[in-house]
DNA sequence: GAATACATAGGGGATTACCCTGAATCCAAA
DNA sequence: TTTGGATTCAGGGTAATCCCCTATGTATTC
């Protein structure tokens, strides 16, 4: 195989405050023809800094940056740098960490106990447009994921007394932000008889007035959504 | 170490309409000394003749099954026998397939492309109580999540103005129910200055009254779930 | 220094929502 | 058949909202 090939160089952008762990981190990767450390950060700002001057195909980026979080250097980095990727980095398998920082941009999210094999194949998966997560987290979100749903289903089933048919049609309207007036015009019915509705709502519901009553239509999903 | 020692067998259903498949797993299994295969079923409604009579700790359930479908019967299953945990089996890596089963109590979800190891190690781990998915199951479900938020994120970014802090604690207090002489009360500011933040909620959110604003609040999770 | 956004506050008025009581009709279940 | 729920409607009143306007102090940004 030639190696003299004008290979296309994979330019990573390491940030952590954690210099033992960069250097770690890089000496992993000069093992790798094709793998090339550009650049290395010790906190948030100077990643976005580096940004400016410089580009990066991959950012590994420590969640735990100190003073500007890694959530907002992710966002921050993306906004201005639209080929970047960001491979979120951590020491902790906790969901909240993980939700956020994909709910951000970040492409996948490693653990910092992931071996060599696992960190390259993440980096080039990432660089291919995929994602990757290490194992252990997506174990971590499936769980929540999983509770997530079952908790959503017993609210649904436990406190919520029915509701007629009437009633929920003059709910959906409510939600939609009708006033009481309009409702009655569009259901054929008195004001009069709408405000009844209202009214039986409020108390079936438990509720102080109509903001209440959105709320609990969409937390419980009472209405279907047009 | 003592091969003696009575060891706690995990009993294991085998349910897959694909005789070779069955035979393949069972073949697979038998090799491990504390696997049991307790019993094959070839369709859905066998499974549940199966579990009225014996007991298995782990269902490998295929998710196409002719007739009554694999979400069904994990269903049925695991409202009958508490002690029973649900692997769903699939050729298919589809989103919709893998939520739906996990949204029915299935512990794993794994691919028929699946080695003995990891086959294994499935087994294992659902019986301590963990879950288990493939990794190739678990970026498909990533990446639905994902883009899931992405496209709720999109719609944060796109036709919601930003609201700024002090209007954010009034919206949060009216979804909370609060009239607007409870939210001035609340915060330490006058009944009119409430009244200008709302109307200034009601601009920027594009809504008619404060049921809008709650509809929107949620949707687009401008408040925190406290 | 000027422009801009934000938070604050108010007047006055129109509209709407909310509360209470009462009551007629219809329909299905006991 | 009677009971009960759902739906319908009404009067009268209080409270809250929504809308239009203006206005000031304070940051922040340009």
């Amino acid at each position: 195989m030639p190696t003299t090939t004008a290979l296309q160089m994979i330019r990573i952008l390491i940030a952590d405050d954690h210099a033992m762990f960069v250097d770690g981190i890089e000496s992993i990767l000069t093992g790798e023809e094709d793998l090339d450390v550009v650049g290395r950060c010790y906190d948030g700002p100077s990643v976005l800094k580096f940004l400016e001057k410089e580009e990066a195909d991959i950012l590994l980026l420590d969640v735990n940056l100190p003073g500007m979080n890694g959530i907002e250097v992710c966002k921050a980095v993306l906004e201005k740098n639209k080929n970047t990727k960001v491979i979120a980095i951590s020491m902790f398998n906790e969901e909240s960490y993980v939700t956020e920082i994909l709910n951000n941009g970040a492409s996948g999210y490693i653990l910092k106990n992931t071996g060599r094999e696992e960190l390259i194949k993440a980096i080039k998966q990432v660089t291919e447009g995929h994602s990757y997560f290490s194992k252990d987290v997506t174990q971590t979100i499936m769980k929540g994921l999983m509770n997530s749903r079952r908790s959503s289903g017993i609210k649904k089933n436990l406190n919520i007394p029915k509701i007629s048919r009437r009633e929920k049609e003059v709910l959906e309207l409510i939600v939609k932000e009708f006033t009481t007036q309009e409702i009655a015009n569009q259901l054929f019915i008195s004001l009069k008889t709408v405000e009844s509705h209202r009214s039986n709502l409020l108390s079936k519901l438990n509720a102080r007035n109509s903001a209440g009553l959105v709320r609990i239509a969409m937390e419980h999903k009472l209405v279907d959504p047009n």
